[in-house]
DNA sequence: ACATTAATGGCACTCAGCGCCACAATGCAA
DNA sequence: TTGCATTGTGGCGCTGAGTGCCATTAATGT
């Protein structure tokens, strides 16, 4: 779908003017700069010194770009619940594979920490974040409708899915606010309070 | 902030040419019939007879327009909150409240079903429903910082903000496919699928 | 050279949303 | 009755996202 999302087999035929990483760089240093919404497609474009209309192709719109390429890291994601055991809980493989897939690595660009206050704080990123967020819940429904012999359609996976979200959204929250804990730390954290207050 | 969010105290000045109850009729018409992207608000507007800029200054958007006057009746979801009893646990006042909240009137209008079918079947709406949601949030998020003698800010009352959310949208999920279910009873069934995921 | 392939980017269009402002329709006060 | 303050209407014109169309460009392969 995306001019990258499959490794170029052929080199033949003209060669892209820009890269993903490159317009998200470039956008990100405008973003922070003067403000997501003070920043049109046109602004990202001149600094990236390519036409308005490439952009479009590299990214569908202008809020997939703080994201990068989500879609990507999910298929990542399957990975590491997969090997996740057999013999832990369902909630323990859960819980841990969202920990895993969250320990993102430190040299990331734009830093992990700086693109999710980004998007949670901006109110039309929240807003476009949901359907990212139900590629990353499918990815979980699907785990656990499979390992308990369900349908990706029955309420149990998609109740699973949705609690999942809502710990990780609530310790992304904690995350911005206090810079001294980990994510990890965090979600164990908000697993914890589900299990205080569910008695 | 909107025309009518107070009742009109005064009857100075020119009288409105609609209301919220008006256009959400018309525009929910126009939706069922051509699809929410594929209608206009110069559709709207002409459906209801009315000029486009006038639409703009009962609904801050196009995708405000099917959640109604949704701000109002959050009043109503806080009043539920405090009126549950003291001497239960604190996730059955907040389950039983939510419970009471989704208990519409029958002659909801549009349906709520209907309505709640377009919001969950949209894709821009299911993006702009995110900024409704976090309202719904907050007043929960608000309670439980009263029961707990905890900050809003804190990690608690958020994450029980988010969880209660998920187990709503996963219940109402279920209730636009299977129309046999009440919303009660599926309401009831996340709870337990919750419980029964945690071990 | 020349065909093929694949990306670029300009142009023109639709539509949401907003600022501005002249104007219309009401109540009230003189 | 006349004027005035008040309050909503709606037209105009703009910005900016997103899209379809398509000529152009830059590479490869024969």
């Amino acid at each position: 779908m995306t001019p990258e999302s499959a490794p170029p087999r052929t080199t033949v035929g003209r060669p892209g003017a820009t890269s993903h990483a490159e317009i998200e760089q470039a956008a990100f240093d405008l973003f922070t700069d003067r403000g997501f919404d003070q920043t049109t497609m046109g602004d990202i474009a001149d600094a990236v010194g390519v036409g308005r209309r490439t952009l479009f192709r590299y990214f569908p719109s202008k809020n997939d770009i703080p994201w990068g390429q989500f879609d990507r890291t999910l298929e990542a994601f399957r990975l590491i619940l997969d090997q996740a055991p057999r013999d832990i809980a369902l909630h323990e493989a859960v819980h841990r594979s969202v920990v895993t897939f969250n320990a993102f690595p430190d040299d990331a660009r734009p830093p992990h920490r700086d693109r999710m206050r980004l998007i949670l704080s901006t109110p039309s990123l929240q807003a476009h974040s949901v359907l990212r967020y139900a590629d990353w819940r499918r990815v979980i429904v699907e785990f656990v409708a499979r390992r308990t012999g369900q349908d990706p359609t029955d309420a149990l996976p998609r109740t699973v899915g949705h609690v999942s979200l809502a710990l990780a959204l609530s310790a992304y929250e904690s995350w911005l606010e206090q810079q001294s804990s980990s994510i990890t730390t965090l979600l164990d954290e908000a697993m914890a309070e589900l299990r205080w207050y569910l008695k």
